[in-house]
Formats: structure tokens, C-alpha cells, sequence
DNA sequence: TGGATTATTTTACGCGCGTAAATTTTTAGT
DNA sequence: ACTAAAAATTTACGCGCGTAAAATAATCCA
């Protein structure tokens, strides 16, 4: 045990800092292994079996599954682990176990409050079914993705839940990936890769809030990244020319330089841009995501153009995600939301039950968006 | 190895995957073990050490630390892993060595940008030190937070750096961690428990946003919860005060209700009520952190209350934190920056410090911020 | 070139647990 | 109370690595 210290016995642990190492294992070899009455820590599961009083075996196969042993003998096991407050060594666990109960999740950008939002929920859902969950992020970066990809692998996960950064995405990586570990992609779809994809329907999400704007005033124009970093930003931009066209409206889309993650930045230099050059036809503008909006919103307010959907405003801004953000910017931005719940929902119990061998053919699942209505737009 | 497939052999791999189970491992026991010319899959570091005609134990040593084994050696070592791209396996190094490499990365609330900026931050220090990082997050509860302590232990880290959840922190939990485990406190200081503390001055934070505040007009009203979540608010509250008394002039505190870490929308609550009845009594506000007044900028929209330092505009309003999103908000918010590179470099440091053994006093590290100038104040 | 130093190899053991097979005990059902 | 089934125990082995000690080999410096 690292000899910690609190304020006021600093001296007499200086002293033992430097004799006593940290998670140094003591050579405890000449205690005989059956008496350990009255000692104060378990130091591994057999002395926790023994003190149990029921076999070592069985104490594994509890912790493999606590459903697994006589419920007598489960509540004699759980009241030691009580008294003893004993964890298993995950290590030691991890090693030996056909499969490891471990699931990794990826997202590309866990500075993005929706991925961390989203990460939260499936991170949730993993410890409820049992499982151990691990938090990755690619930061934004391909080659950072890859990496993570080596150290999920390395943890030898029972699955993954994996939303790839997109357009930058290794190929080859996440394919090598995919064979070899059973994953769930999710928000974003790359090939048929891994065993399912769960994620929002894109299309419907731009159809409908295309609609509504539509319904409500001009007809609005595409605000969007020329090269953006995931797919589901085509399918959007696909989505609001049928629309329009359905409408028999003209068309307009806006795509304005920039890489990265950096959408706000993005936004709101290239909508400085398009509304200096007047590039917008009507007064009404369609983000392709919400951090893209909160941007353009920016630049707006540094143009003094006045942005919503009372009379007297300049134009109608939308968004699309229901970014965390969204409900408190000025205005409040109109969006249109992901079903949080429902893709954690499905992703989740997708990969639980490709683990649990129940196969399925490679499928996509996307689901429906709300409209939130609020006074942007 | 997992029976993956991709969209063009669905049917073939169906069949091995109902043959095959993820991570089996399988006997292979009839295979001599010296010869392994021309195999495909190196399995453990004893194949790996033959292959690449080096003993185990010099092996071993090398992924220990590198630098440990002659230049030759090394890069055939590293030829062979190149080749090969072998990894030891993580669960039996760390299940025996004396100290393992990981580190855990604990924040009250991965969903805020600032932390998930931070841990990002972190994160990269942790592995250009050679370390195996692990994000962990509390999501706001006191109850999780202990929970992660547990996971956190359970990886048996050579250290930890932690950001309690402040006021709400189960203080025995994290006097008995800090007591196992070498840990390094940041952003918000429990006592004085763990190695040492490092984070911002938020006395200077205040003292130096107030400063700027009544030299540019009139003196400021302080914005804040109640019943804030981290003690941090408590210090920027007193060097409000301060600042003020020092200025000759009266302060005025508006805390407001809510609980929780939904900073915005108690924000946005308070500020309507705060509005509503006039509880502010210059037209000066001064929020005690970014996500507040994010919330407080949109109560003052929705109330056609109009923001900014220019001349015609009602009220100016600042934050601290240089919250990542305090750049988007409209009007852009006036703030004062965490040096968060700083603050991470600190850390990491010290933490790395303390690992090696370097042993000094419990000490508090605090940084001072810059004024970030935009157009809300 | 020699001796001293440093690096590597050989040999051997143990970590804490999973797991399998055979045996014994407990439980459920009549 | 008896039997069949289920659960627990005993015994034994192995996982992939760290690590220690002793022997050997490579390197360095005068």
C-alpha cells in the first residue's frame, strides 16, 4: 500500500515513503496459507474463499456470474465481500478468461459534448449489463484513432462500441479492426463494417426540419462544410436538395472552406464570408449541424444581423443535432434532435447480443428525429 | 480471433462464428515450442523473444524500459516488434509487475468541454511520459465519483490525477484513496489531500476581472449559485468582495437557486428571476463561471435585455473560465483563461515527481489567468 | 591485450486467477 | 425416505508475464 498522508503526519510518512515503494508485492511466504484469522486484508481470492468459507472455485464462478451459484451461497459470498470490501485482481481475471468482460467505447472527439453525452448513456448502459466500459477518444485525429484502435485491441475487449471520425477514418485499420474484435458502429457508418450500424436517420432529420422551414417562411438554404469529416453530412446535404426539389424549390447550398473539428470556428468565419458576399438567396439558412450553427450565429452577431424567426429579424437560422449547447444560444437555436436514447438504446443491446452469440446478417439502423422548435428559426 | 466479416462473405463467416467463440484460446499445446519458423501469429513474448533471437527476460526488460537494454538490442527488439507488431500482454504484465504504468484521469463531469479539454490535455503529458492513461468521470454525482474511485483502484495505478466534484466529494472515500494511491488533486482542492494541488488563482481570476470590470465602467454585481458545486466559487466570491472593498465600492452577491452541474440552466433561471425583479444593482454582472453566465446570456436575450460593452446596450456581462464554447456566445464573453496548458503541465509533473519517488510537502500550486477581451464586457 | 564493467542469457519460481474433471454434498421431487 | 439432478468441492494445471540469482558474453578503457 502507497503510504499515503493527510496534512498533519507528514514527517512520520516522509520517513516511510522511502522505504516502502508503491504496490510493492511483500514477500509473504511465510505465512501458512490457512490461518488468516483475524488478519485484516484479503490479499487474494483463495484467502477471500477461505474466509468465505466456501471453495475457491465456486468464489470464481460467482464472480464470472453471480447467477450462477446457489443463492444461499451467493449471500454468504456477498456478505463477505461486505465485511471485506474483496475485488478480484482484474488483471489476474482478464489473463485467464476466455473472454473478457470489457467494452471499449471510441468516439472521435469526447471534447464534443454530444459524443460525451452519447459516451455517458452507452458507458451507462455497459455497467448495468455487466460489463466494464472504457472511455476512448480519437481527439479528432486519424492517426490518433488508429492508435486507440491498438490499445482497445490490446485491453481484449468483448466488444466495442465505435463511432469512427468518418471521411478520415483508416479503412484498412478499422477493417483489421472489425475482424478480430466484435464492434458496434455507431453515429456515423463506414462500409458495412463490424457487426451493425445504429445511428439517426440522417435523411429523415433534414427532410423534416426542410419541411418545417419551408412550411414557415423562405425557403432555406444549406449551410455546410465543403469537405466534412463525416458521412452523415452528405446525406443531409442529399436530403435537402430532394426536399427542395419535392417543394419545387431552387436549391442553395453553401459550403465554406475548413478542416478539422472546429466547426464554430468554421462557422462562423465562413459565414462571415457568405454574408459579406451575400452568398444566401433567402433569409432563411440551414446549418448542417448545430456546431456549425452556434458559429454562423457568431458571425451573424458580429455583422449585426439579426437572427430568428419574429418579425423584424434578418434571417432564420436552423440547426441539426440538438448539440447540449443548442437550448442557450441567442437565440435559442431551432434544431432538430437526435433520439439520444434510443441509438445508446439500440447500439447497446446490438453488441450485447453479438457477444452473446445471437447473430444476426450486418444491418443499419437509423432513427427518427424530433423537431425542437425554439426562436431561431 | 474473432470471426469478423465484411459485407461481401456475410454467409461464410456466419458459419465460423458459430464455431468459433471471440478470444477462445486454443490448444496448443502439441506445438513444440521452439520451432516456430514461418508461423504467422506470435502468442507470447516467450515466441516473440525466439523470433527475435533475444532471451525473454531481456525482452521483458525492454518493454519495461527501453532504454535499459543496449542500442543494438533495442533495435532488433524493435525490428522484430515492427515485424511481427507484437504487444505484450497487458493483464500479466500488470498483473505482476511491482508497479504498474497506468494512470487514472478522474473529472467531476467528462460532458464539459472544460474537463474533457483538460483530461485531453492530460492524457497526452501521461503517454509522452510513457504511461497508459484512463479517462474516468464522476457525471456530476457524488455517488459515482466514489464508484469510479473503486474502478480506479482496481487498475492498481501508479498514480492518479483528480478533479474532486468539490463540496459534494465523499471526503472519507478520498482520504482512504488518497492514502493507497499516489494522487495528484487538480482544478479543485479538498483539503489538502493527495501528493499536492494544482490549479487556478481564482482569487487572482476575480481580483483581476473585477479590476478590469470597475476601471471600464460601472462596478459589477456577482452572479452565482447558491449552493455551488466546487469550492473554487467560494474563493471567487471572497475576491469579489475584496476587490470591491479595495475599489470603495458596495458588492453586491446575487446567488441564485439550483442544484446539480447544470450550470446553464440555473443560469438562465436565476438570471430571469434576478432580472424580473431587479436584483441587479449596477449594470455590471459578473458571473462566477462561463456555463453560468452562458445561461445568464440567455435569460437576457429572451428578456430583449441587450448585452455588450458598446454604448446602447443595458447590461455587460463576464464570465471566467474561458470556457471553450465562451467564443461562440452572442455576444462573444468576456472572460478570464485558465492556462490550461500550465495547469496540465503542473500536474502532470508533479504527479510524474511523486511517482519516481521524488517526495516534497504537500504544496498548493495555483496559476494565474489572462484576461480573455471580447464584446459582452 | 587484459581486466573491469556492463549487458545478456539461463534457469527457475511465483503471481492470482480461470477452468476442467472427478468426487462429494446438497437440493428438489415424488 | 429415496432417487435423480443440481450445486459445490477437491485436485490439478496453465496463462503470460515479472523478477531474482548465477553464469556467461559483450563492451569499454587504459
Amino acid at each position: 500500500m502507497w503510504s499515503g498522508r493527510k496534512a498533519q503526519d507528514r514527517t512520520k510518512i516522509l520517513y516511510a515513503r522511502q522505504t516502502i515503494l508503491p504496490y510493492v508485492k511483500v514477500d509473504t511466504s511465510h505465512q501458512t496459507r490457512g490461518s488468516i484469522l483475524a488478519q485484516r486484508t484479503i490479499r487474494n481470492m483463495e484467502e477471500f474463499a477461505t474466509v468465505s468459507g466456501i471453495s475457491r472455485p465456486t468464489v470464481s464462478k460467482y464472480f464470472n456470474d453471480p447467477d450462477s451459484v446457489r443463492k444461499s451461497t451467493r449471500a454468504r459470498i456477498e456478505a463477505a465481500i461486505e465485511e471485506h470490501d474483496y475485488r478480484p485482481n482484474i488483471y489476474a481475471m482478464n489473463q485467464n478468461r476466455k473472454l473478457t468482460k470489457n467494452v471499449g467505447i471510441v468516439v472521435p472527439l469526447l471534447a464534443d459534448p454530444y459524443f460525451a453525452e452519447i459516451a455517458r448513456n452507452l458507458e451507462q448502459r455497459c455497467i448495468s449489463a455487466g460489463y466494464s466500459p472504457t472511455l476512448f477518444s480519437a481527439h479528432g485525429d486519424p492517426a490518433q484513432e488508429v492508435e486507440v484502435l491498438n490499445n482497445v485491441r490490446a485491453l481484449k475487449p468483448a466488444g466495442v462500441l465505435l463511432a469512427p471520425i468518418g471521411r478520415a477514418t483508416d479503412r484498412e485499420a478499422l477493417a483489421k479492426f472489425c475482424a478480430d474484435v466484435p464492434t458496434l458502429i455507431f453515429d456515423s457508418n463506414v462500409e458495412e463494417f463490424g457487426i451493425a450500424f445504429v445511428g439517426s436517420d440522417n435523411i429523415q432529420f433534414t427532410t423534416h426540419i426542410t419541411d418545417y422551414l419551408c412550411r414557415t417562411g423562405e425557403p432555406p438554404c444549406f449551410f455546410e462544410m465543403k469537405t466534412p469529416a463525416n458521412p452523415n453530412a452528405h446525406r443531409r446535404r442529399q436530403a435537402y436538395l430532394a426536399a427542395m426539389e419535392a417543394f419545387g424549390h431552387a436549391p442553395q447550398v453553401v459550403s465554406v472552406d475548413g478542416e478539422g473539428w472546429s466547426f464554430e470556428e468554421i462557422g462562423r468565419l465562413g459565414g462571415h464570408d457568405a454574408l459579406a458576399n451575400n452568398r444566401f438567396s433567402t433569409n432563411t439558412i440551414l446549418c448542417s449541424n448545430d456546431r456549425l450553427a452556434i458559429g454562423l450565429l457568431t458571425a451573424c452577431y458580429e455583422r449585426g444581423v439579426s437572427v430568428g424567426r419574429k418579425k423584424g429579424c434578418a434571417v432564420r437560422v436552423a440547426g441539426q443535432d440538438n448539440h447540449p449547447h443548442s437550448r442557450y444560444t441567442c437565440p435559442p437555436l431551432t434544431t432538430i434532435s437526435h433520439d439520444y436514447d434510443a441509438v445508446s438504446g439500440h447500439a447497446a443491446e446490438a453488441l450485447f447480443a453479438a457477444i452473446d452469440g445471437k447473430i444476426e446478417d450486418w444491418k443499419s439502423t437509423r432513427i427518427e428525429g424530433k423537431l425542437i422548435l425554439r426562436d431561431s428559426a
